[in-house]
DNA sequence: TGAAATGTTGGGGCG
DNA sequence: ACGCCCCAACATTTC
């Protein structure tokens, strides 16, 4: 008796139910990963190559073969439940819309054909069982993130030690072909520089967030340290469990590991609204906001990716996000309260962008986090919380340090001027040797200018009269 | 998980 | 000594 283990979102082998699954009820495991082009972006790409690699050499070592496939998944899970006379076929759930689709196409080919177990793997709450009194979703973290808490998840499940994956023979396809590196960009030298995708490569990361907590509440808004965990991207491909990262973080009871579990649910909470709001990725959930008079300005959307706005902070963070394919949170909201406000072009432009060279990019996180921003998700920042970019930097890089490793023609800047050089006097340009204009720009816009007009742009939007607001006013 | 505008207060300089 | 003004520091309101 064959049992399939279709592998996700959750790679690894520590804590899956999705693998205690098919050990219950099979004597031989075939794994499987099925590779969809749609699923993931540039940087995630190259993550999940190597993460595949791992998982491939962690199931070889244990005397199997992670079968490679590519295509419609339901369709290549069809052909490989024939190959092996499966019985039964185990996966994690997922919560994008493209996901269900897929998960309910299995269900109508295999009905009545195999078993399928679908496990609740990637979170630690069940989206299906969290409502208001009222019976509806949450539309607010701190209720949401209340009642989940209270409602207690599991603690993490062992590795199976048994020997029980399959030594028979499948075709598989070779990753380089199905899941090529990217070339063009070739990332992969800062990529490789920061990361360590697969299991335990999470494994390692996981038994240093202590020492990440030690700092968190006090440092977490610095990125000029080093102070969060860098768990994004382990737990976008499962590597790690949220329910091992709980369970670290729990038996910690310090400020800083509270702090860092609460951070957790808003993972949670994302993916939460995601499945009940499955137009999370593409329309405000406010749909006033569809009226906001958005700009299509091509040329700014070109110089915001590229870290060329004038304004080092954002240039920072927009180069950290290309050169390491991740970016401090704190600085995600600058560069997104930058893009959005400032340059008033559209979030999903943002998200797209943040999609394809975030190593973490996750539907859910991202999509929540753009509207979060955009003041048009639920529970979102308001519309008029309009970062300054320049004392947002003071607040939160106040040497500098950040700036000058990111963007390094401000390197010998002093740090008074670091975030706004065209307030500097001449004599100390010519001494940090810098030509602002030339080595690097001139603000793109003048924040106190660009803050009114998105204010009345904001204003002009709440003039218009429309449908009343889908989400309610709160 | 913001910032600017506006309001209030209290200390100190000064006539 | 006293009233007046200035303004920094802090608080509140508004966007």
């Amino acid at each position: 008796m064959a049992a399939i283990v279709w592998f996700r979102r959750d790679l690894r082998l520590h804590d899956n139910l999705a693998l205690l699954s098919a050990v219950a009820k099979g004597t031989e495991i075939v794994p499987v990963y099925v590779v969809d082009e749609q699923d993931t972006g540039g940087a995630s790409r190259w993550w999940l190559h190597h993460s595949l690699r791992a998982l491939q050499n962690d199931i070889s070592s244990m005397g199997g073969q992670l079968l490679i496939r590519s295509g419609d998944p339901a369709a290549e899970l069809q052909a490989l439940v024939d190959e092996c006379g499966a019985t039964s076929l185990h996966y994690s759930k997922r919560y994008e819309p493209a996901s269900r689709r897929q998960e309910s196409q299995l269900a109508s080919l295999l009905d009545g054909q195999v078993d399928i177990a679908a496990a609740d793997n990637n979170y630690l709450t069940n989206v299906n069982a969290l409502f208001t009194k009222g019976g509806s979703p949450f539309k607010v973290f701190t209720p949401f993130w209340r009642a989940a808490s209270a409602s207690h998840h599991s603690g993490p499940r062992p590795m199976p030690t048994e020997r029980l994956f399959s030594s028979r023979d499948f075709d598989s396809a070779p990753l380089d072909t199905v899941c090529p590196l990217p070339a063009n960009p070739d990332w992969a030298g800062g990529l490789r520089a920061q990361w360590q995708p697969g299991e335990s490569g999470a494994l390692q990361r996981l038994d240093e967030i202590s020492a990440a907590s030690k700092n968190y509440v006090t440092l977490r808004d610095r990125p000029d340290k080093d102070t969060t965990s860098r768990l994004s991207p382990h737990l976008h491909f499962g590597e790690v469990s949220a329910r091992q990262v709980a369970h670290a973080l729990s038996s910690q009871q310090s400020d800083g590991a509270a702090a860092l579990l609460r951070q957790l649910y808003w993972r949670e909470f994302s993916a939460y609204l995601l499945y009940h709001y499955p137009s999370l990725p593409v329309a405000p959930l406010r749909s006033e906001f569809e009226k906001f008079p958005w700009v299509n300005d091509e040329e700014g959307l070109r110089l915001w990716q590229k870290g060329k706005t004038g304004y080092p902070i954002v240039d920072a963070g927009m180069r950290q996000l290309w050169a390491s394919g991740w970016m401090h949170n704190r600085v995600r909201m600058i560069v997104a309260s930058f893009l959005i406000k400032d340059l008033m072009i559209p979030w999903q432009k943002g998200a797209a962008w943040f999609a394809d060279t975030l190593v973490d990019a996750d539907l859910a996180n991202n999509s929540a986090s753009w509207q979060w921003v955009a003041g048009c998700g639920t529970d979102s920042a308001p519309y008029f919380r309009i970062f300054n970019p320049i004392l947002q930097g003071k607040k939160f890089d106040p040497n500098g340090d950040y700036v000058r490793r990111w963007v390094p023609e401000l390197a010998a800047l002093p740090a008074k001027w670091i975030h706004e050089p065209w307030q500097a006097d001449l004599v100390t340009l010519a001494e940090s040797d810098l030509v602002l204009g030339g080595d690097y720009p001139k603000p793109l816009v003048d924040h106190g200018i660009a803050r009114k007009n998105a204010l009345a742009a904001y204003q002009l939007m709440r003039d218009i009269p429309g449908d009343s607001d889908a989400m309610g006013a709160g």
